[in-house]
DNA sequence: CATGAATGAGACTTCATTCAT
DNA sequence: TATGAATGAAGTCTCATTCAT
């Protein structure tokens, strides 16, 4: 089923040329993805009912469990079509990437909140933090499929940054999770409080992101006594 | 009503003094948010049940309801219950500190983590976030009486390391957010995947309270041409 | 409709000589019957799926209610064709007996276990058993249709062992119902208790039958006395 | 909890004296398990809807599930209540009875009968058959908690007859299996086609308990030989 | 004040049945 | 004739809330 649901979200605009009924059938899970993140950024997993899943897509409740067995799996689903996919590609972007690695701290966290953090999408970061002591099937599977991919991929820059001798020899590990740090703060604060109307707290998601990129390479910067040394080296 | 709950920490002091029976009555609502407390931290909002409450504070479900009207209103006097009053003594050490301000960074995180981060009103800060969507209400509340205050506190610190010059001239706000990113990723973890027996990333607050502090402070020191100036000026 | 469905099972022999697309349209109701009563057996009616009954029968769900009206009526198809003429060739074989009566009955059980019980047909009595009260109109049908031909059928097997002398001159319907009560144990069982794993009480048809066929057999003989006479009277 | 639903059926009659709250939860138990036996004899496990249990009883869909956690675990309370303490008492009745073991056969069977059989309670036996294939946990418990036992009090039976000389050398085992044959056709029967107005196949209990004792009686009488010695032996 | 038995609105999920194609 | 997507009533179980005692 799994692979069922992955609709490629070309899928809606296939539609228009396709014969009525396999229209609906193809998009049907689609509808039901859309929906189904909808309402669960908007609410949180357990307050979602799938009732109401099911009526926002336009179809009935046992509709929506002819394409997924359950809320959990829908879920999941859910995930791994809004997070999974682009998590590849961001990977993808950051492997190819030929200039400093400063550059690519910036242009890699700028990125994925453009292609993540500010879509609907991004709203599931939260979620899960709230839901993951209740249902700990979703919480692992978020951390197998979500958590340690991106923490390996944040991992790798930091690594090429030392590699190259852009970074200092820091620990890894405590880096990254200061990187994750930057990023679902923003995140988060923008579907909590940074959504209240007069919050006063406004975080410009562009300045944010270029700040703190600058401070932590800035932070990560080798000592002036040891760049001397590699730009002695390098004569 | 909803004053009536809002029992200040002082209560249990007092209690002493009073005759027996009184002394319980008086102690009913504290018993029972502080079973609230754990138990919405521990599980959430929805998934913690009114019987578990009281059973926890030791008394029968009835009671609870004649104590807070609703789920809803015990939740609200919670989070009112248990974030007021963190923050001032938090404050007061800050406003006393004499060293340099990188110290007192790192000191203040630290500060932080051992007296709010690490203790039980540390899950208040993951519930908040989670909530504030269907607690508008508490989300004001929240945002005025704990983030705003909490917000200006840290900012304070920012402006002192460049007032005196240990500091490069940043955007105060932004580093500030940058502080908070980095406290509320260490209590967020530590409440929803970090408990998890097998996560593979455990994160050592020490550590990890420590690195942060370097990182940013590395990270604000001001250029070495800017030292340069700096230290000339002061001859 | 009803009539429509009760498909004789000499439709499957007569399909050989129709061509190939009027055959299977023939052999459908066959199909779907020989699907369900599989099924009804195996997992009683209501845990029996409407679309199981059509997946073992290789068609859709819309096709089994395109031949029966309903899953009741299917029940009360599958029932009707599933015991009609079973008994007619059992019935022979016992008309045909020329031996001792105390042989034929051993004979009589065990041949009714190896053509009716130990077969799939043998599942309908539990099955009638169990849903009796839901359908009157069916256990009416099978009432008539099963019990009364079978029941009478017994009844003349210990009818002529009186009348040859070789039973003793008992209640010939409370002797019958103690002959059904054997079969009926054995049959009951098999489907029920006796195909749990561990059940630790495994009944060896073979033996139980030849055991009950002896004690009864035992039980009916005439007393000494009594054949004293008879031996004396042949003389 | 099993305790607390093992209610004693006089919990009805002291119910006139006592305070009306405490009537009430006393006496729930003993209503529900009452409700909920009469609906699953007449229409088996599966198709008792809890809400008809709770109906019948003059409670709520809620109330029932205070008292018993799953519709499995009521079911398990009926049996309890209303099979396993019966079984006890006429375990006791044969372990005290002191006369031939031919007359305690005739009088177990038909205490069997008085007791049990033509109970509400006799219905169960059907339903358990009906429904073993599909809640396996129950068909388990009911194997364990009545099977089992029964079986062996049978078995003891028989092999008191053996033991005493009374009976022949038989197959415990399949002898016992055709006593139990014996009473279960005439319970079975009873709770089925036996109920339908215009049977024609009406037994009398007390004639086929009667008859069937006296058949197994003849059946498993030492030969005629045997007797002899046994006589000599006993000169 | 305190209790805890009782309630009933819902939540998820299943599945017989319909109907457009 | 055949399909299979869609429906929605029904079923079990939960739990916030009420109220008689």
């Amino acid at each position: 089923l799994a692979e069922l649901v992955a609709v490629p979200p070309e899928s809606l605009e296939r539609a228009e040329q396709a014969p009525r009924r396999a229209r609906r059938k193809d998009a049907r899970p689609g509808e039901l993805l859309a929906a189904a993140l909808d309402l669960f950024v908007e609410r949180g997993f357990a307050a979602t009912r799938a009732e109401d899943v099911a009526a926002r897509a336009g179809v009935s409740k046992g509709t929506l469990f002819l394409y997924f067995p359950s809320k959990t799996e829908l879920f999941k689903a859910v995930v791994r079509d809004s997070i999974v996919g682009r998590l590849r590609e961001f990977a993808r972007e950051v492997a190819e990437f030929q200039g400093p690695t400063p550059e690519l701290v910036e242009h890699a966290m700028w990125m994925w909140w453009e292609q993540v953090g500010s879509t609907k999408a991004g709203g599931i970061s939260k979620l899960m933090m709230a839901e993951a002591g209740n249902f700990p099937e979703l919480a692992q599977f978020y951390l197998s499929e979500v958590i340690q991919p991106g923490t390996n991929l944040i991992a790798s820059i930091v690594q090429r940054g030392i590699a190259r001798g852009e970074f200092r020899n820091v620990d890894v590990m405590l880096t990254t999770q200061a990187f994750v740090a930057f990023m679902m703060h923003l995140i988060n604060w923008k579907h909590s409080f940074g959504s209240i109307p007069a919050c006063g707290y406004d975080v410009d998601p562009a300045a944010y992101v270029k700040h703190c990129a600058e401070l932590v390479n800035n932070g990560l910067k080798p000592h002036a006594s040891a760049m001397l040394n590699t730009t002695q080296l390098k004569k």
